[in-house]
RNA sequence: GCCGGGGUAGCUCAGAGGCAGAGCAACUGAUUCGUAAUCAGUAGGUCGCGGGUUCAACUCCCGCCCCCGGCUCCA
């Protein structure tokens, strides 16, 4: 992981430890005036840190109860009258020595700690008013610039990030550069807490969760048809690509959780159970397995490379406090993925994986950003392999044009990795695929081996790689990324025939009829109510295709075409509409073309 | 796991020691309707679970479970 602007601003060392762009600068000042105004209305409380992150700011205090959102309402207001007050931000430098007498004096024993923890011989303070603040600054110039900003939220937190440490009382806010900046974000949270995943969820009736199965989805009927259509999307591309796809047990034996390391490193995280006097556990990874399966016969240079693909099924024990709807759950579904290869074939490989990775998310209109991690300190493995492993890896970016960001000493123990991050609608980031290479933890500790072309045995190179990360978690991001409105292709329901009044339920019935022989997922709705009732229900429903049949239609054949984008597509031939729905669904188009002239 | 907030009808939520409530959804009937909510009626509950206090607990106390917002962790 790269270091966050959270460990940045508590070291305090370096050129610039706060990022100094402007919008950030402006959001480490905001927290500032935070901090002040706190200060004036609890003057007992003692400040942690408050550094500027995505999409804000926050501050830590210390203090006896939590804030409550009246508090945080009576803070903005003092935050707004410093802001009008005009007050100038003022560097100062002092020895550390001096400012760590300063805050002792003054019982800010956060402040003295961050202090004592650091290098430098001299720290700079910055100022406005009554308030004074160990910081690496920059700051803008006066309170008078921070235009758009509010508090948002306050909650605990633990004093560096440790569960040993006290708790803490951290305010979140947010600001930017402008109202218009501010009123658009407002918006996104609005908009995402609409869309949130596990409200749908329950409104389509995708899944549910129930008490007794906590961080594991029961999928309902509508719920499985995405989990199923995204299956068939994916071997589809995976068959076309030369995987194999194997399916290895749950729950497996002690033993090889020795073997792969997992018992030693893992061991809280899995799920365990004892039969017969031996224990076992649910695999929360699939490679051990995997290498089974690659172990399974002498393999030659000619054999290599090997895609063995699986929708392993897997179990985490992950802490109570860390799960959410679908999005962090304790059993998921990974489409996992390890490429055995030679060191020679590496490049291709991860040229064509990364290729396959680009033309995945085009199709669910998800923008893919990419990582490159390279070796930590902490390693395995020889020079060499790191330096092929990490060149091969960049140039399989290059390769495919890809701009990445770079994460120093970021890699696994045992390999470089590339994450990748897709932007939803709201442009918010989620961690999706990671391609992984392994030059050491399965080759060696399962001693895989393949024989090379001198008759030696050489060990592969296994490449991990999933690219949706967990079907779980893929719906739920599309889920919050469509706002339920899925492409027609992944649509549960993809059409309703809704006929005008009950004189035309024959027809009706030949249209529904049609469509399902045509494989198109479509429902009658022949209820008792008025068509504005019906509309509106599916529209709700978020149905992609209403027709609409009366008199006019069953003479000639066609159907009134309503998408839910509302439009009215005028009546339509029914052969037509059948052809036109099979061919969006067929080529999983993102838009609702059907009927369009 | 920790801190804070919650759990009352399918959903959204009100109620606070003394008869369990509303809107929407559901069901039944009437209406036969042309592009986002027809009218009327009916039914719906172990107030998360267990214990305690009390003449009486959805309400107060204790323990537990689950959910939400964070911390930490993460596909």
């Amino acid at each position: 992981m790269a270091e966050s602007e959270e460990d940045r601003h508590l070291k305090l060392t370096g050129d610039f430890d706060c990022d100094p762009t402007p919008l950030s600068t402006l959001r480490h000042s905001t927290s500032h005036v935070m901090a002040q105004a706190v200060k004036r209305l609890f003057p007992e409380v003692k400040v942690a840190i408050g550094p500027a992150i995505e999409d804000g700011f926050y501050y830590d205090f210390a203090k006896g109860e939590p804030f409550t959102p009246e508090d945080l309402a009576r803070i903005e207001d003092v935050m707004r009258e410093i802001v009008k007050a005009d007050i100038p931000f003022e560097r100062q430098e002092m020895s550390r020595r001096d400012a760590i007498a300063f805050f002792r004096e003054r019982g800010e024993r956060f402040k003295v700690e961050i202090l004592e923890g650091i290098e430098a011989d001299r720290v700079s303070l910055y100022k406005q008013g009554d308030f004074i603040d160990l910081c690496r600054g920059p700051h803008v110039a006066r309170t008078s610039e921070l235009k758009a900003f509010k508090l948002l939220s306050s909650s605990g937190a633990y004093w560096r990030g440790d569960e040993k440490n006290p708790m803490l009382w951290r305010i979140y806010g947010t600001a930017w550069l402008t109202q218009a900046d501010l009123d658009q974000h407002l918006w996104r949270l609005e908009e995402a807490k609409k869309r949130d995943h596990r409200k749908l969820g329950r409104e389509l009736d995708l899944f549910d969760f129930y008490d007794v199965a906590p961080g594991a989805p029961f999928w309902l009927p509508n719920g499985m048809i995405l989990v199923r259509e995204l299956e068939k999307f994916a071997r589809e591309r995976l068959d076309a690509q030369g995987y194999q796809e194997i399916s290895t047990p749950m729950l497996v034996n002690k033993k090889l959780w020795e073997q792969s390391g997992h018992w030693e490193l893992y061991r809280d995280n899995m799920f365990q159970l004892e039969v017969e006097g031996e224990i076992f556990s649910l695999k929360p990874m699939n490679c051990p397995e995997a290498s089974y399966v690659y172990k399974r016969s002498l393999r030659s240079y000619r054999d290599l490379p090997l895609r063995f693909s699986e929708m392993g099924r897997d179990h985490r024990n992950e802490r109570s406090g860390t799960l959410t709807g679908l999005v962090r759950v304790r059993q998921f579904t990974q489409d996992d993925a390890h490429l055995f290869c030679r060191p020679d074939q590496l490049q291709d490989e991860l040229t064509a994986l990364l290729d396959l990775v680009r033309e995945w998310y085009k199709t669910f209109d998800l923008q893919p950003s990419y990582k490159l991690a390279t070796r930590p300190e902490k390693r395995l493995g020889t020079a060499e392999q790191w330096d092929n492993a990490e060149s091969s890896l960049e140039k399989a970016l290059r390769g495919n044009g890809l701009a990445f960001e770079m994460d120093p000493g970021g890699g696994n123990f045992y390999g470089p990795k590339i994450d990748i991050d897709v932007r939803d609608a709201l442009g918010r980031g989620w961690q999706v695929a990671t391609i992984q290479v392994d030059l050491t933890m399965l080759p060696e500790r399962f001693q895989l081996e393949f024989i090379d072309t001198d008759g030696q045995p050489k060990r592969p190179v296994v490449i991990h790689r999933a690219i949706f990360g967990s079907y779980e978690r893929f719906i739920g991001i599309i889920t919050e990324h469509y706002a339920g409105a899925f492409p027609t292709w992944l649509a549960p329901v993809q059409a309703r025939v809704l006929p005008v009044s009950e004189k035309f339920i024959d027809y009706a019935r030949t249209v529904h009829r049609r469509l399902r022989d045509a494989r198109v997922r479509a429902e009658l709705d022949d209820r008792n109510e008025k068509l504005g009732y019906r509309i509106r229900d599916a529209q709700v429903r978020k149905v992609p295709y209403m027709l609409v049949v009366g008199g006019r239609e069953a003479e000639q054949g066609t159907v009134s075409l309503r998408p839910r984008t509302g439009e009215d597509r005028g009546a339509v031939a029914l052969d037509r509409v059948v052809a036109d729905l099979t061919a969006e669904i067929a080529s999983r188009a993102a838009d609702l073309t059907a009927g369009r002239s």
